[in-house]
DNA sequence: TTTTCATATGAGAAAAATATCATATGTGAG
DNA sequence: CTCACATATGATATTTTTCTCATATGAAAA
């Protein structure tokens, strides 16, 4: 019978580091933005129509994980991404998010 | 300037769902350990070494989102996958969280 | 049938995640 | 140096998620 434990403990527990990061709408967002360009903490505030601390608490769990970077340019504050792989699971379920869209529409 | 409104709304929400859904330690494991073979509420309980309640809430959740279905054989309720896609999602981010301690054990 | 076993479910408690508010910090402009 | 602006951060408040407890349901065994 299978056991939990075969499960690596510390990759399950790694891969729920990520789960949890991208289960936020607003992480999420931030990652696909991010993925087109970098952005400042007040652009991202005016993308995702949030206050600035509410922005700057959600970015700073996507940089304590090193999803992401900063450098400061001017005034303001850059954020990058940092782990291009990350896109791969937010591209994989975005697709998946569409067949599932697609097939309810002829009715499941 | 990119904006939100590019990412199809829909696709994002049913993006969530699925990242909410497997953001949670119990159901990523069960959806795991279905990936397998079928179980049953009290085979998920042992695995998992969770009450039968919490188990019978957490399986709720994944009938409602249609990602399990189930089957009575005997007395026990047996559930399965039922969306073998999801199956990519997790075999993704696990890799990625192989990875990621690969690349930490070399000092990063 | 009655009983028993496995599972489901509703309501409320407990825990966790997120937002808000107030304030601190750091950098560039003047 | 002082000011103003952009961002960070700590301490709650609020919201959401998860668990627990009690009880309901439904099939199978007796």
């Amino acid at each position: 019978m299978a056991n939990i434990s075969q499960i690596n403990e510390k990759i399950l527990s790694e891969s729920q580091k990520i789960m949890k990061l991208l289960s936020n709408k607003t992480r999420f967002q931030m990652l696909y933005l991010l993925e087109q360009q970098p952005l400042s903490v007040s652009q991202l505030m005016d993308l995702l129509n949030m206050e600035q601390s509410a922005v700057s608490h959600q970015l700073a769990e996507l940089r304590q994980y090193q999803l992401v970077s900063t450098k400061r340019s001017g005034k303001g504050i850059y954020y990058r991404l940092n782990d291009p792989h990350i896109l791969d699971i937010i591209n994989e379920t975005m697709e998946h998010a569409d067949h599932v869209l697609r097939g309810k529409k002829h009715g499941e």
